[in-house]
DNA sequence: CCCTGTATTCGTCATGTTGACGAAAAGGCC
DNA sequence: GGCCTTTTCGTCAACATGACGAATACAGGG
């Protein structure tokens, strides 16, 4: 290992796929960027890891600035780093994308150095106009989130603290693309061992026959695991 | 976005979980250093990313570095990036892990910054004693390949081009620590479509009745996966 | 106040997969 | 030839899954 002074300066980001369901959609934020490069352009919300910052706390930060959310609520994890020469213009810039998964959020505030931001549903979205290498780096993300709905308790982290089974459901649906039958479905997720804890109450937001209330159990990996129908 | 050249300077390196099966053991890759910090402390492999080099080329230059092994025979996937201020004493040091796996392997030879270089079996390995923070990357190393055997063909990836059913559960069985019925495994890896292809060849290099020889398959995953015990 | 519509929840049944294990096949070795 | 080893093929119960029927429990409208 030589040593570091030798080479020429790196700057060093996080970047953030950020995804939510609102409404019947599944939506990544974007962020419309107010400075050259890409000016104009849509891009993943992030920013450079400050001197002393540890990149976990780096994410979680621009998450606040960008969404105004207290990181409690959210769940995030890094995704994977990207460092292709001339990614971006101006110097060598390696990034570290996480993924942020959110229950429904209100409309985003402009970060500081974002002259405006917005839920842009993810299949109705040309990846083509996003910024730098931002549409691989989007992609990535969900396909994390897809596979990881299989096997592990993430999907929860899309649903507010209390939920029903049918909305749980409903995020399976939305992430996968696919519809699942309701009665199977149910009988996988309360069988599923601390997956699901009952609070006791009913709610009828979802219309027809009241709902039981859950809230996220403790477990974090899903065994057996649900699988997405294979098209092969 | 602020312009990058108002924080101090970072340096991007790789470092390497290059693990293989020798005889009856897992066994990781490690280098003992040359230099300071950690002289003389045992590392993983690893290096600076050059100007105008992309992150995986730059690991699988280190890799060729410390194994002298051709990139084509070993699998080699990200793993996760570190950058706690303070792991590398010296600088603010960011480094992407990357995962290798590979068939039984030749006794490395050093590297240019490595004053030796050994197959360190996992299972009695201090961790403790490894240099900067990669116990825990080598950690994260070992837990992503026992996860990826499962759901992937990954297995494959530790066993000569031309391997038994016998050789290929003996990887699970180490990986994992953790024995395998033969008659379920042999059932459960020739039933999964893609997984491999015969030969037509047989060998009696593991004794008793001759075994069918195959190469790795198309698939890339495995369908229906298979599942670790689970000892909850 | 009953009737209808809707969505949840509980069952049933055929099918496929897993785990545990018996037994035959096919070589090497003395 | 007899014995040992390991692969390979079957069998059978337990379990999970996919497809679907049916009862339950509310809201809303006449």
């Amino acid at each position: 290992m030589a040593h570091p002074a030798q080479y020429p300066p790196v700057a060093v980001t996080v970047d953030l796929v950020v995804l939510t369901i609102t409404g019947e959609r599944l939506c990544a934020l974007l962020v419309r960027r107010g400075i050259e490069p890409f000016l104009g352009a849509w891009a993943l919300p992030g920013g450079f890891v400050r001197p002393g910052e540890d990149l976990d706390e780096a994410a979680r930060r621009e998450l606040a600035e960008e969404t105004g959310l207290a990181a409690g609520t959210v769940h995030i994890e890094q995704l994977a780093g990207y460092g292709t020469p001339g990614r971006d213009p101006r110097q060598r810039v390696v990034t570290l994308a996480y993924l942020a998964l959110a229950p429904d959020l209100p409309v985003p505030r402009a970060g500081t150095d974002a002259a405006e931001a917005r839920w842009a549903p993810v299949d109705e979205l040309d990846p083509a106009a996003l910024a730098f290498d931002h549409a691989k780096i989007l992609g990535d993300g969900l396909e994390r989130a897809r596979a990881k709905l299989e096997y592990s308790s993430l999907a929860t982290a899309f649903c507010p603290p209390e939920f029903t089974v049918a909305e749980l459901r409903r995020v399976y649906e939305l992430v996968w693309g696919e519809r699942l039958d309701p009665r199977n479905f149910h009988r996988k997720v309360t069988g599923a061992e601390g997956l699901l804890d009952a609070t006791g109450e009913t709610t009828t937001r979802d219309g027809g026959r009241p709902a039981r209330l859950y809230r996220r159990g403790p477990a974090a990996m899903l065994y057996p695991p649900m699988l997405r129908s294979r098209t092969a």
